[in-house]
Parts: C-alpha cells; sequence; structure tokens
DNA sequence: CAAAACTGCGATCAATGTTCGCTGTATGGA
DNA sequence: TCCATACAGCGAACATTGATCGCAGTTTTG
C-alpha cells in the first residue's frame, strides 16, 4: 500500500504535510537546512544551480535522500522563497495611514527582491502560500484597516500590490543586471530600438529615442516611491495620498523635489 | 573555422541575426513555422510540453534539425512569444486620450494572456524585445502623445504599463484555471488560510476571510477597467479620468457604478 | 568547375529530475 | 517483551531533455 500521508483529505501542497511523522528515526536535516543551502546557493549563483545534486552535495548527502525532505524540486523551491520571506521585518510602528504603511511594505519587499533576484524567477502563484508568505498578507491587511474594502476585495488589492512590487524590482534589476556590463546592455538594446525605429517605420519610437538620454543612476528611489504611491492611491477607495517623506526615511534616501 | 555570423559586431540575440544566408540551399522549414508548432503545442498542452523533440515532430524532421533556425530552446520560446503578439491588433481609430487609448491596448494584451496563458511563464525582460513587441510599444507611445514625459521616461512608463496588464492576466488566469477544479481550488485556498489564520495569530485575515465568500464569478471585467483606469491616471501626469464607457463598448462589459 | 558555405540529420553526450529497492532504526500495540 | 509497521539514508539506475559532432548532399560564388 502507499504511505498514508493524505491524512484528512488533501496533502497536496508542502504547507499542509507534516514535516515528519512519530515513527521512525529522526532526521538528520530538515526543510530549514535545505531551504536555506538551496537559497545560498541561489543567492551566490543562480536559480538555475541549484539543481537537487547540488543541494543534496551542500549538506553532504545524496541526491536521493533529499526526496525524504521535499517531493519534488518546485518544493525546494517553494520552502527557498518562503524562507527568504521570513527576512522581512514588521517591527516598525505604523503610522495609521494605508498608503505610507501600504509603502513601508513596499520597500520591504522591494528589498528582499534586490537581496534574492532569483526570487524573480519563482512563479509568485500556482501553489499555495508559505507561512512567511502568509504573515506578509497579515501584516498588509492591518496596514488596510479602516479601507472600505470588503475582505476579498482586500486580498485581491493585496495580490496586485505584491504584483506590482515584484514588478518594479524586476524592472530595476533587469535594467542594471542583465547580462554582465551594464552600460553594454543599455547601449545594446538602444542601438536596436533605433535600428527598429527607422527600419519598421516607427515615429514615436524614433522620437521617444531622440530625447536625452537614458535614467540617471539609482534616481530609482522617488520613482518607486511616486509611482507606487500613486498606484495605492488608485487603488484604495477614498483615501488621501500622505504627507510625502514620511516612509523613505529608514533608508536615508533624500528625496529631493522631481526636476520639470 | 568557425561560422562568421557574427558580421558587424553582435549577433547574440536572434533578432539581430539574419534568418538564413545566400549561401547554401533553401531550406525546408522557417522561423515562423516554428514558432507556429510551438505556439500550437503550447496552446494545446502548456508550454512544459514544447521541447525540442515534440517541435520536431511536429515539423517532422529531428530535433537537431532546429538548431539550424534556432540557437537554443530559449530563443524558440522567444520566437513563440512574439508570433502570438503579432494577432495584437490596433486597427480602432484612437480617441486621443492616453488613458482611453491605452485601456485599449491594455484589453488586447489581457486577451492574449486569456488566449495564450503560456505566455505568463514566458520571462518578458532579459533579451530583446521582437519586432510585434516592438511594435505595441510604438502604438504605446502613439496613444501617449501629448503627455508630458521624456522619451526614457515614457518607456518605462510602457514597462510598468505593460507589467501591470501581465499582473492582472495572470491574477485572474491563476484564479481559474490553477489546478483543475475552479471552485475546488478556490475552496482548498479558503480553506487553508482559515486554518494559517487560527493557528498563526492572524486577526487581521481571520476577519477577512469572514465576510462575504469569494467574488462574483466573470466579474473582473469592471474591475480590471477600474483598477486599471486608476494606475493609467496615476501614471500619467496631469491627465483627467476619461468618461466612463468609452472603451468597454466593445465586449459589452457593464459598468455600473461601485457598490458600497 | 572547384572552393566555400550552408542544410538535413543520425548518433550521441551530459545533465537533471525522479524512482527502486535495500539496509538500518525507531515507534506503537499485543 | 517482541514484532509488525513505518520511516530515514542512499547507491544505483532510468527517462527525458537540451545540445553537439560529424558526415553527406546542395547551392552559390568567383
Amino acid at each position: 500500500m502507499m504511505t498514508e500521508q493524505e491524512t484528512g483529505g488533501h496533502g497536496r501542497s508542502i504547507w499542509t504535510r507534516p514535516e515528519r511523522s512519530a515513527r521512525g528515526p529522526s532526521p538528520e536535516h530538515s526543510r530549514a537546512e535545505i531551504a536555506s543551502a538551496g537559497a545560498t546557493l541561489a543567492d551566490a549563483s543562480g536559480l538555475g544551480t541549484v539543481t537537487m545534486r547540488s543541494v543534496a552535495a551542500a549538506i553532504g548527502t545524496g541526491p536521493a535522500s533529499l526526496y525524504r525532505y521535499v517531493a519534488t524540486r518546485d518544493e525546494l523551491v517553494e520552502l527557498m522563497a518562503d524562507q527568504v520571506f521570513g527576512e522581512l521585518s514588521y517591527h516598525e510602528p505604523g503610522s495609521g495611514h494605508p498608503v505610507t504603511d501600504l509603502l513601508r511594505l513596499a520597500h520591504q519587499g522591494r528589498g528582499l527582491y534586490h537581496r534574492h533576484p532569483w526570487l524573480l524567477e519563482v512563479p509568485a502563484t500556482g501553489s499555495l502560500p508559505g507561512p512567511n508568505a502568509v504573515a506578509f498578507v497579515e501584516h498588509a491587511l492591518a496596514a488596510m484597516t479602516g479601507v472600505d474594502l470588503t475582505g476579498p476585495a482586500k486580498l485581491e488589492t493585496i495580490a496586485i500590490f505584491s504584483g506590482a512590487v515584484r514588478l518594479f524590482a524586476q524592472t530595476e534589476i533587469d535594467q542594471r543586471q542583465t547580462g554582465r556590463d551594464p552600460a553594454q546592455w543599455q547601449d545594446s538594446l538602444a542601438g536596436y530600438l533605433q535600428q527598429m525605429a527607422v527600419a519598421g517605420r516607427h515615429p514615436h519610437l524614433a522620437a521617444a529615442l531622440a530625447g536625452q538620454p537614458g535614467g540617471d543612476p539609482a534616481q530609482h528611489e522617488p520613482l518607486f516611491d511616486r509611482a507606487m504611491t500613486r498606484i495605492l492611491t488608485g487603488l484604495l477607495p477614498s483615501v488621501q495620498p500622505p504627507a510625502p517623506g514620511g516612509s523613505t526615511a529608514a533608508h536615508g534616501g533624500a528625496a529631493g523635489p522631481p526636476r520639470a
């Protein structure tokens, strides 16, 4: 007979399956250890190098042994993702203004993506969220206290909000990390677009590329704050934008006034 | 000696490499044929079933032959993606209002994702955009005529706009297509969250789940329009939201006023 | 007409996710 | 106490996949 780990109805996800049962010898490793090993590998050389063999080697065992802790490689990646979600901290007080507090959460998430770019390769949905992802949702809901939305509507808003954070992070990271040489990639793309503009009858593209060249480096901080605030203000009904400067103090960003 | 296909400086991307050279026999297939075969396979049974072998078999040849048209599997996927981007049509006149016209583009993109869900698995960035993707950018720029942004700022806005479209599509598709049984997945997730809420001290989550149950089916149309309009209005400086109803007429969405 | 450059492709390689089956070990019930 | 049960560790192996090599046939160039 097959093992009876589906007690209760569904043991599909790793989050609904017990880490170990009472019987048998105590395991020499743990989900957390495996997740850490995988995350370390991914931080160092990308998600592509996180194979069953490499992770197994990192904890000093063989590939087959990993399947005592994880049903599939995708589950391993789920573990890794939720593990780094645990780096998020919610210790700051909370201003009471939804946009301000959600923007603070957005900065937390953005930092996470910058620290672990491989997170962008992990599908954000399609499986159950892990404990730390749920904790993030909980704090986002806390920030939305008093907002005039139903429960499900709030959850939907959080999904869009999280996606927007991910989206901005992706834009930033792709812009400065794809390929290898930052400037070279930028130039390569610009040259290619220029060529497409003239060869393909794209007047608006040509015009857009004719203006002053690319963006200033590391000028993302104000852009992120401004766009995110606008999106949040648009997403939440009947809230006014907060007084500027209140939420960017934590990371020393000098948010000057936008130039013309 | 190696082949000299890097004439000019860079032949990295498939979009900067000629499809074929003058010498040699004329190929029996083409990039377009391969892309079509791959897209058909992906539409039918997912991107995962698009392997070199399956695509090769679909056009009646062996795996090795594909490498005469494509340098790597990723390039094949790039070809597929840009091919379906060609389904976008820009024949409608254009109202002159940026938000209205961009919302129309958003609907086009949304339809594309719904028709080809595997597009969500294709990385949106990291390589050069294909001709049809560039055409989309061109039309988005056309819609932004008169908006007070620099060229690069417009391009950045389009990146965020496109990401938002993708994000909404992903949210919708994940909600109704993951696993297999729609209601079962919804219930599974709800039950899991409920359990997490009580077990993990998550009062706000519990409260959010205590309200009226999930969303109405296919009620996404107004939500998409509303949220997208808000985001666009937030992203574009100094533009007023358009008169409602102007852009949703094409697909019969009855955009009623938001309820309490 | 010969050299060059290309196409088609069978055979094959290396890497990877995953499974099998065996041995050893701890637990629960009789 | 004792044994059936269920689990842990893991070497060996399998199936699939992306990609390469080298050869034979074909077309263009000079």
